[in-house]
DNA sequence: CGTCCTATTGAAATTCTTCAACACTCGTGG
DNA sequence: CCACGAGTGTTGAAGAATTTCAATAGGACG
């Protein structure tokens, strides 16, 4: 059974399952490996599978009929992905990194949740926790300078990667798991504005840059700090 | 009994609880009328009641430390309003127009869950449609133009009001619910913006004014194409 | 070595905000 | 009945922030 070692066995959807259960599930699971940009699943186009995210990095992405896009969600291991209960997800799906999943039909999981309250109730978590994560972003779009909202990703980022470590005048290095192009798709900036804003935390002392990807942040009060208040 | 009268009692959330379940809550329920720009609740302050709503219009808004605010939800007759699963609920509720809510304690609602899925079934919808609703707004916070935000919301508002008059050429008459300035904290965008760009509606014939809450459009057409391309 | 992809930087153009003035409505009290 | 003030909404002009267009740099890979 692969089930037992599986990271979302735990912490994931598989957590509240019993062991019938989970054997009953493992029957109808595939777990594929989808390389970086490759699409998971498309906005109108009705969802036949919905998956568990075993490895790496899942964007949610709007698009407007003249190609401009927003990022509106992302998504970890050993996140749920898809929408229950409605046709189609109403979102794309696209892999930012290479990713891991573990896949099964649809019909599985509604005919599993009308018989395990505790599936849905998990299932109902995650959802209040991504619309908690909306909300949140809602304000940073609606309301926050560039520079604010290129330093709240990177503390979002950072402090998704490393919890605990929010506040104090913690040390955190980490790698920023996506694009300048889709940090742009996300923040509601363009990459020029998003790689400037860079630039300006990095020259402000706030973040150090090793490599494109990587960043060291010597004390995250000062990047939590620029995440709210912008006084250059 | 006031349940079997109630706004909320088939289309909110108690349409479903049982007779039993209906008198056992309604023991328990407080009904109020709360005036416009009344706070209901507070982001960080535990919450000791959830509410459904009755009639009126709810704002849920985010605050930053310097006053800068972005409403992240507008909750109509029958939502449910709260948090569940979480002590204090993350965000500002206030009365955007006179409200009447029936109240209840959080307690109350948890044990009813326990004993009725359907009733966190009915939950988790909500939060989903919540959660597709903040990340169609993110596309609008993130990616669209002022011009295009504002015929947004009243496509959203007008669709809200009268369903299934979104398509064709259909007329519509509607007020707006909420006054420029909490248009203008859903938009991300100032009062002069907004009003500019209202004005820039009318005279491009989108839309008609009859006072400064009640509009007139003729072609909903027109509005829907002004929320998503700006041709001028 | 050349090409593709990603990221950075500069200068001009555009959009939105800020600051300021003004208009309208409504209720209150002289 | 009218004047007054508060609350709400509109408009103009100047300023600031972000985008757009264009050029350049660096790394990865064949």
């Amino acid at each position: 059974m692969l089930c037992a070692s599986c990271e979302a066995r735990h912490k994931g959807i598989c957590g509240v399952l019993n062991p019938d259960q989970l054997v009953a599930l493992s029957k109808h699971t595939t777990k594929k490996t989808v390389s970086s940009d490759q699409e998971l699943f498309s906005a109108d186009v009705p969802t036949k599978s919905y998956s568990n995210i075993l490895a790496g990095v899942v964007k949610l992405t709007k698009l407007m009929a003249d190609g401009r896009q927003q990022i509106v969600g992302l998504q970890f291991a050993p996140d749920f992905l898809g929408r229950p209960f409605k046709q189609s997800p109403g979102v794309f799906a696209e892999a930012a990194t290479e990713v891991r999943l573990c896949s099964f039909p649809t019909k599985i999981l509604e005919d599993m949740i009308s018989e395990s309250p505790e599936l849905e109730h998990r299932l109902h978590e995650q959802a209040l926790k991504e619309l908690d994560e909306a909300r949140e972003w809602m304000l940073t779009l609606g309301r926050k300078t560039a520079s604010e909202k290129t330093a709240s990703f990177l503390y979002m980022i950072a402090t998704h990667i490393i919890p605990d470590k929010g506040t104090d005048g913690n040390t955190i290095r980490f790698d920023i798991p996506i694009k300048r192009a889709d940090m742009a798709d996300f923040l509601g900036l363009t990459i020029e504005t998003v790689s400037r804003q860079i630039t300006k935390l990095r020259k402000a002392g706030i973040i150090e840059l090793e490599n494109n990807r990587t960043v060291y942040v010597s004390n995250m009060n000062l990047l939590a700090k620029a995440s709210e208040v912008d006084r250059d």
